[in-house]
RNA sequence: GUGGGUGUAGCUCAGAUGGCAGAGCGCCUGGUUGUGGUCCAGGAGGUCGCGGGUUCGAGCCCCGUCACUCACCCCA
């Protein structure tokens, strides 16, 4: 199941251009945490570099420099992505897209839909100076494609842009934006009022700023008329302006092109504090519990080399995550358990060579074929093939002739080695929505 | 990191107050003597997470430890 999602994803990343990369498990705590990152969630790893003991007690540079040197288990792709490109500068050619799946870690307790080591796939696009906001709405566009494209129900990719919301406080006069976007992060789980309360006791922030920032993100739309409606809560600010003109590119673009999936939700925050512009969050419709299985957003320079800077914007997908509810709530089942198409039974244990050679034949055809280890009882080798959930048994009679049974119906009938072929829907493993998913 | 919960057969779980380790499903064998699924009869399978303690006696009580799990934090 799991490799379905990530051939489905490949596929789906390659035909729109991207190339694949995979940067190293382990970096330095200090390139993972050199945007500032919560280091209490990065995976440390201790055995092997025990500090030397009696090292004296230097300077507090010292002991830095030492804790930016431990090694850890990267906890996204974007960070060691970011570091490749900067170490790879000069080999790529901008703007460059890549996409990436790799195990990550996190340090955290694990929980439904959160594990210590997942794997996310990653999509990114990364210029040298600028990157034009078109890929902003490019970006959201293969991510609405790559889901669709997997046994998996509807889903809704919310966006906002960080800076509609930046400019939208700095205008009703609150200044620690991340503060107030933990906040309202919120606003699902806790509800309005909690989130009024949050952010009158944490920020200091008055009455009326409070209603304002819950009426901004409390506008959800399918189309552009989030504009209008931020317009008549009679903010202004430039940075609001430039943010509320990006967003509406986005919606606009995603309302024509891909209907149904895209939301403009003025309320989603997101925690990675390098991201500057657009932001993305994706729920399953109907199993809003999970949490988000993708997101992402843009991040102005998240690498600098000298003067030089690398915007990017890309999204992640937590395939685990995904693949876990998928599995855990039966939302698409394997057709069988294993590759093989065909058994091939086995008369008596001498005959095990001749069938060795219709396997051959089949196999030459690219027919998954397995031949049973001993002459057993047919009802026990019928048997072994229908738990594994192998559609075909295939018979050689004494006289050499040869009888094929698809053991769902039971229909048997002679079959040549050298020309049967099973259904194609038979030929390899299926993966199957379960009814009921939309 | 903080606070709960759970660890017993391959799986899902029972096991009042301490007294012979249980059920359902699955598996194996036979009925059906070399063509499965249904049905019937029989059978196998457990260091009760691990270590210590209390007790004549511990799956059950106490201490410790590990794993898993839920919520918080945060996040895919």
């Amino acid at each position: 199941m799991e490799l379905h999602v990530l051939d489905t994803l490949r596929r789906t990343f390659e035909l729109h251009g991207f190339s694949s990369i995979e940067t190293r498990a382990v970096e330095t705590v200090g390139q993972l945490l050199r945007k500032g990152e919560i280091d209490k969630e990065v995976y440390r790893l201790s055995r092997l570099q025990e500090e030397e003991p009696g090292a004296g007690a230097d300077a507090k540079s010292t002991s830095d420099a030492k804790a930016d040197a431990a090694l850890a288990l990267h906890f996204d792709l974007t960070v060691p992505f970011a570091r490749y490109v900067v170490e790879n500068a000069g080999y790529l050619a901008f703007p460059f897209r890549r996409y990436q799946i790799q195990k990550v870690w996190r340090g955290e307790r694990p929980q439904d839909g959160r594990s210590r080591e997942f794997t996310q796939a990653d999509i990114d696009v990364v210029a040298d100076g600028e990157l034009p906001f078109r890929y902003d709405v490019e970006l959201a566009l293969v991510i609405v494609e790559a889901l669709s494209a997997l046994p998996i129900p509807a889903f809704k990719l919310r966006v906002n842009n960080r800076r509609l919301a930046e400019g939208f406080y700095r205008g009703i006069g609150l200044a620690d934006t991340a503060g107030v976007l933990r906040s309202i992060d919120k606003l699902d789980k806790i509800g309005a009022e909690a989130v009024a309360d949050l952010l009158k006791t944490e920020l200091g922030a008055t009455d009326s700023q409070a209603r304002a920032a819950l009426a901004l993100a409390s506008i959800r739309t399918e189309d552009t008329t989030f504009v209008e409606q931020v317009r008549a809560l009679g903010v202004t600010n430039e940075l609001l302006e430039q943010g509320l003109s990006e967003l509406e590119q986005v919606v606009s673009a995603a309302a024509s092109r891909a209907p149904g999936s895209v939301v403009a939700d003025l309320s989603i925050a997101r925690g990675l504090d390098y991201y500057t512009g657009t932001v993305y969050e994706t729920v399953l419709v109907g199993h809003e519990n999970l949490g988000s299985i993708c997101s992402g957003g843009r991040y102005e320079s998240l690498a600098t080399k000298g003067n030089r800077s690398f915007p990017g914007v890309g999204l992640s997908i937590g395939v685990t995550r995904l693949v876990s509810r998928i599995v855990g709530q039966q939302l698409a089942v394997a057709s069988r358990s294993v590759p093989t198409a065909v058994l091939i039974s086995l008369a008596d244990d001498n005959s095990w060579p001749q069938a060795q050679d219709v396997a051959a034949a089949l196999r030459g055809r690219g027919i998954a074929t397995e031949v049973a280890a001993k002459a057993e009882k047919f009802g026990k080798q019928i048997k072994y093939a229908d738990r594994r959930g192998i559609p075909f048994v295939w018979f050689t009679a004494e006289d050499g002739s040869h009888q094929v049974k698809d053991i769902r119906s039971g229909d048997q009938s002679a079959a040549d080695p050298a020309s049967w072929t099973p259904p194609a829907e038979d030929l390899q493993p299926s993966v199957v929505v379960a009814p009921g998913a939309p």
